[in-house]
DNA sequence: GATTACAGTCTACACTTGTAGATTCAATTT
DNA sequence: AAATTGAATCTACAAGTGTAGACTGTAATC
């Protein structure tokens, strides 16, 4: 089962998504606290974040007796990455194919239409 | 590990892809002429096939000595789920941020763009 | 009818992933 | 110092995935 070099899994992600968002290191706990939704065991974040520490997606600092966690890898690059991928599976490579099937199937807002009207506007 | 109802893994994906693409039922044979790309073993496309079936995301009829696969999914409505769900995942469920991020960076071909425009002019 | 091919089925196996209880070890409190 | 507490680590396990060799049975060919 060959897979890509640096992967997360999508609950790797969700914690990935809290470190990013919070901008500095957190601790198991914090990240635990943040993601109350999911209610997930302590130990099991805690493994999530081993594993993560074994691939390199995450580092530790040890500061008392916490081990504060920070992303190894950028945001932006890891999420570019995978979208140029997830276009490649699902729209053939093509991003105009994507917002062709973003626009029928009416998954935007009319905040969303603004928005990237204004994106393009400025392009021209 | 609890998953989603439906769920179509990578290999399975690719094999889901030639057969919307081509319209009309399919041996494992046929599949895996189109996919001279990646060197599956015939074998490898038969379990996939009947992991497949057994998850009943392709059917098949069989006619003389082969099976004919034809997908038992919507092509255009599992996209846009699943494509829901990424954007869920990586933009915080906001298809402005999306867009925003293929702008930045530069993922879209000038023709992208001026489709998407022609798409957006359309709307207004 | 016997032989050959080849499509489909079985079996296999290592790695990944989600999930978490049990255990350990050091820090904190009494 | 002893007891308590709570992180971090270890161990575990079932289901899912990628990948494919071995086997079987029937259709096509000699």
């Amino acid at each position: 089962m060959k897979r890509d070099k640096i992967s997360i899994t999508e609950a790797e992600l969700e914690i990935m998504n809290v470190l990013w968002a919070s901008g500095e290191p957190m601790t198991a706990q914090q990240v635990s606290d943040t993601l109350h939704g999911k209610d997930w065991k302590y130990s099991t974040i805690a493994t999530l974040f081993s594993r993560m520490v074994d691939k390199g997606t995450v580092t530790y600092e040890k500061r008392g007796r916490f081990f504060y966690y920070t992303p190894s890898i950028n945001e932006k690059e890891y999420k570019t990455h995978e979208t140029k991928n997830f276009i490649s599976n699902l729209y053939n490579g093509s991003v105009k194919n994507l917002v062709a099937s973003l626009f029928e199937s009416k998954q935007m807002s009319a905040e969303d239409i603004d928005e990237i009207k204004k994106l393009f506007e400025l392009e021209e």
